[in-house]
DNA sequence: ATGTGCGCCCAAAACGGTTTCAATCGGATG
DNA sequence: CATCCGATTGAAACCGTTTTGGGCGCACAT
């Protein structure tokens, strides 16, 4: 059942049949409900491959994915993410396409997506320091909003993040009021943005308080269990181990929980805990009572914004790109305390 | 730069552009050289709506994704198998579309993808006993298949599933001829299919032995780290607490795991756990040495081999659908140690 | 010389909608 | 009574490909 046989059967032309369905002013009311009473009828739904040549528009937005060939770390705030920015997309009757790519070809997944026209915009994961597909998106000219930031890059773009750096200072101070002065980072990878703004929040506190940032005490790697687990187990071999870990995940902080218990150490008395959570679905932080105290903010919610922010800078370019900045609660959990007296 | 255009540029006309960029036979060899260079040279890209619109083909692969309006919980191992699926979606140039839509709007999601024509077929997570799905997408026609099994349904249909029953057939094994006894099952929810078939596994293991299930030593919640903390918890707190523990997933492991701790039970001296381990890169099970003894089973892998079946589906339509049984590897950790002496 | 067949290419018709431009009609205006 | 206008509707062009159905020229067999 297409539009034209819809039309013949009405005893219409597909022109006012089409503009019926589609809410034109022009067709008269009577004739518009009749249309739509035939369409749900004959249950007519609209080729979209159709409508996406004949109008140039996509109706989908991508989400370029690169497979790092390497480590091949699919994120785990991903799946949250998506399912934010999906919800608003079926809302609006819009695809969601993600390209899984090798990532040495993630531009040419950026230009091949706008150059066949299979999106109207895409969404932009993982921002780097610098991170040059800003330029590039911008220079072929396809919609986007970065989730997260790009220190470093000049041209005015469209983001929506988390105020990671004064989650984490706001963790750190924290810890530090409790007495703590060996306070661990257990950060992700330090060329990721969001990562070097964990980093700079939680300095910038031990500095606040005359307290110089310990190299020994920093850790920067993939946010898994396995190596939250072995920075934790190296930092607890020093001599002078820490009182407390700040953890970039939820994830990473199971592997340092596996090691202080290894270590015999009981976490909330002998040692604390703060973990940033994204408040993923799976991975809740507990639910009457959180698991850890943590700095938390929805990926999801995350998802939904960005998505909102791109649908309608599609529908309404701008000027000036809007931007969207996220604070994180800090929720006290049982897994901090008062520093124990002795080192 | 659109075909007509190319063509005018090289004096020829559209139709023998589109065929020398397509391979067919009939166009002079010279011509397609020349042609080829040229779309190159002008970086001409086809417009992939005209191409979908023209051969009523979507070149794009749906993946369902109901948002459970009360638990909303988004099933952590989706972003592996989507990683694993879209890789081979970008090899076959076809896109992956997301439809992440309320669950009771699922049906209609399905009904639409096929009506409005923006898939070629779909992928069907997570299958329930009985699942309608199947036979709704058989009456709508179009091609799909399962990741995993919808026992109870008779119609013939295509799915690649990990032999769930065996792997924990055979766990359960392991543990009993470490000497345990009391083993308990931390299940996932039992109206999905493959929880039921781990159940009958570990039922079958039990009952072979002469041991006759204990409905207290048998959980059954969504897979999440409070729930496999609570389930423990429970099991732990009776007069005769559990020697071994059978988890559905690396989450439930860990909050076993964190249970445990709190009993001050050691693990693999004290107490045992074995998990099913579905290989997602982002919460390996240990790198060298695995954290758990595990059912391992790479839930990405199945997510190529799924994806390439469905695309073999589509090229080439079988009269008996094609089916694929993974056997899950038991890998060896540190998490499993004979039963104890005592109870 | 006359078909015949093949190699190569093109014009035009799909595909299924949207959108532009024009037409019709009844009623209001002058 | 002629004209104009608003309310409706329709014919046809268009979106950018693929595909159908020739067409032309040349070699080859008859």
């Amino acid at each position: 059942m297409n539009l034209k046989e819809l039309a013949t059967k009405l005893g219409l032309s597909p022109t006012t049949v089409s503009r019926a369905l589609n809410d034109y002013p022009e067709v008269n009311e009577v004739t518009r409900q009749r249309v739509k009473a035939a369409a749900k009828r004959h249950n007519y739904h609209p080729n979209a491959r159709a409508i996406r040549l004949a109008t140039g528009r996509a109706m989908a937005i991508g989400h370029v994915i690169p497979l790092a060939t390497r480590h091949e770390i699919v994120n785990p705030v991903f799946a949250d993410f998506i399912a934010g920015a999906g919800e608003v997309y079926s809302r609006n009757d819009h695809d969601m396409v993600l390209s899984v790519v090798p990532d040495d070809e993630e531009d040419a997944a950026y230009r091949a997506l706008r150059s066949k026209g299979n999106v109207d915009g895409v969404i932009v994961h993982g921002p780097r320091m610098e991170d040059h597909r800003i330029a590039l998106l911008h220079e072929i000219g396809l919609p986007f909003v970065v989730h997260g930031r790009a220190s470093g890059v000049t041209l005015p773009y469209p983001w929506v993040d988390v105020n990671n750096r004064r989650a984490f200072h706001r963790a750190t101070d924290f810890l530090l009021d409790l007495g703590h002065r060996r306070i661990a980072l257990v950060n992700g990878l330090e060329f990721m943005d969001f990562a070097m703004r964990r980093r700079g929040g939680y300095v910038e506190a031990l500095t606040a308080r005359g307290l110089p940032p310990d190299p020994a005490l920093m850790d920067s790697n993939e946010m898994t269990e396995v190596s939250g687990y072995r920075a934790a187990k190296r930092m607890l071999a020093s001599p002078t181990p820490p009182t407390a870990f700040l953890a970039s995940s939820m994830i990473s902080g199971m592997g340092i929980r596996r090691a202080l218990e290894e270590h015999g150490l009981k976490l909330g008395r002998d040692i604390s805990i703060i973990i940033h959570d994204d408040d993923l679905s799976y991975m809740k932080n507990g639910e009457d009572v959180p698991i850890f105290t943590a700095t938390r903010s929805s990926v999801r919610e995350a998802g939904r914004i960005a998505a909102d922010m791109l649908l309608g800078l599609i529908a309404h370019p701008q000027e000036v790109p809007p931007t969207r900045l996220l604070e994180a609660d800090l929720v006290i959990g049982q897994s901090t305390g008062p520093a124990p007296l002795a080192v």
